[in-house]
DNA sequence: TCTGGGGTCCTAGGACCC
DNA sequence: TCTGGGGTCCTAGGACCC
């Protein structure tokens, strides 16, 4: 059913069926470690952990040296140095990441225009209409995997399946730098003895829950009645993940989804107590909700504060506005409000987040003008700004919000329809 | 010196409308 | 003078993913 070398580099699999598999799942080895080993090729061998190096923060990647000591991303950085002194410590460079991530994305691009990212590293690619034009699916996923390291120096590994999460469990299966592939008539043989955990939406809850009724692998919760999941895993979990363990997955592959909330957060350094330095953060977390909402030509109607305290335990509190805003003042308006309605001044606060939700396109019937770095000085700027860019009898309202001295202000001209 | 920051999706209760 | 049922929106919390 499938085909792997020994030293988990398949490349030839001609005694393979792929006409089935035409759901690539690429994912980036190891992706922000790789990266930096990239310009830093003496430390290639070694355990490298990348995290920003302070008292709270996680790691963000790790390479596989240093996973052999069990060294997980998302593992607080404390522990992790604990259980592997040697390694070295990289700060991340996510500007870096992003730009590698583009020129993969690229590549994935040019091999059919069905792509769909998810996050940073990874990425579904439908290639069913690609065999007239290039080949098979294992000589997609050939092509792109020689494409990647010949034209980044990076590794990645394919799955290649009849439907989504197989082709992400078979990527998965293939690390590091390896193919694998799920002929369709071959997937619950390869499914059923995984064990549950590996299934998108299991994680610890889940498993925990699962497992506690004796189902640890995913055959074991193909053979489970859809009625005993739904009361362990809710009405909706239950079915689809019955569903799962067929090989059955509904989901196509959907290039570009629509972004459907924008959120900044920020853990501090030791808890705070000081209303008036949580308040500093929420305004600026809103100013960079705002700038990037309008970056995207975006407007959000509900306002999101987000409030974890020294023990961990975290509250949201939100808001919906009667219209849709992108201003960063706008947003630090009501975030603050809310904020002040918790009754939380004085408690402990280990981090705060802003976050806006029900985005929806900017423009409508209004058009905002704005500046992050010129300043508008008075409302009369702002209104001659709109008149010119729509014509004098357009503008139907014009103010200015924020500081106004520097990149804090903000300006905002209301015009009719063109 | 234990737990980041970016997100999505689901559940559940209450308000409100028909 | 007792309390249906469907649908939608809003809010809060939690699980999960990369």
């Amino acid at each position: 059913m499938s085909k792997q070398d020994g030293s988990g580099r398949q490349v030839s699999a001609v005694d393979v069926d792929d006409s089935t598999a035409t759901v690539l799942h690429v994912d980036m080895d190891a992706f922000f470690a790789s990266v930096e080993l990239l310009e830093r090729p003496d430390l290639r061998g070694k355990p490298v952990i990348v995290a920003h190096d302070s008292a709270r923060s996680v790691v963000t990647a790790a390479t596989y040296e240093a996973r052999k000591f069990g060294v997980n991303s998302a593992m607080p950085l404390a522990i992790a140095k604990r259980r592997c002194p040697q390694a070295i410590v990289l700060e991340p460079h996510f500007d870096r990441y992003q730009h590698f991530s583009s020129m993969v994305m690229a590549i994935c691009d040019e091999l059919t225009p069905s792509v769909e990212r998810l996050g940073i590293d990874e990425a579904f690619l439908d290639v069913a209409g690609s065999r007239k034009h290039i080949g098979s699916p294992i000589t997609v996923a050939t092509i792109l995997r020689r494409r990647v390291l010949d034209e980044t120096g990076l590794v990645c590994s394919v799955g290649a399946a009849a439907t989504k999460f197989v082709a992400k469990l078979a990527s998965s299966k293939a690390k590091p730098d390896g193919l694998l592939v799920i002929p369709r008539d071959g997937t619950l043989d390869f499914l059923h003895p995984l064990p549950i955990s590996g299934l998108w939406g299991v994680g610890g809850k889940t498993e925990e829950a699962l497992t506690k009724h004796g189902i640890r692998t995913i055959g074991d919760l193909a053979h489970t009645p859809v009625t005993s999941l739904k009361h362990i895993v809710g009405e909706a979990g239950g079915s689809k993940l019955h569903d799962l363990a067929w090989g059955i997955d509904p989901r196509t592959v959907q290039p570009r989804a629509v972004e459907k909330s924008i959120g900044h957060e920020v853990t501090f350094e030791t808890d705070v107590t000081d209303p008036a330095i949580i308040r500093r953060e929420l305004l600026r977390l809103s100013g960079m909700v705002a700038v990037r909402l309008r970056g995207g030509g975006a407007v959000g109607r509900t306002v999101v504060l987000k409030l974890r305290f020294g023990d961990f335990t975290t509250i949201t509190r939100s808001r919906t506005l009667g219209e849709s805003t992108d201003l960063g003042r706008r947003i630090y308006d009501e975030v603050s409000e809310i904020y002040a309605q918790t009754g939380k001044q004085h408690a402990r606060v280990r981090l705060v987040g802003v976050r806006v939700e029900q985005l929806s396109e900017g423009g409508g019937g209004q058009m905002s003008l704005w500046d992050d770095d010129d300043s508008w000085r008075d409302a009369e700027d702002v209104m001659d700004a709109v008149s010119a860019r729509f014509g004098r009898g357009s503008v139907t309202q014009a103010s200015l919000l924020g500081n106004n001295r520097g990149r804090e202000s903000e300006a905002k001209g209301f015009a009719r329809d063109a």
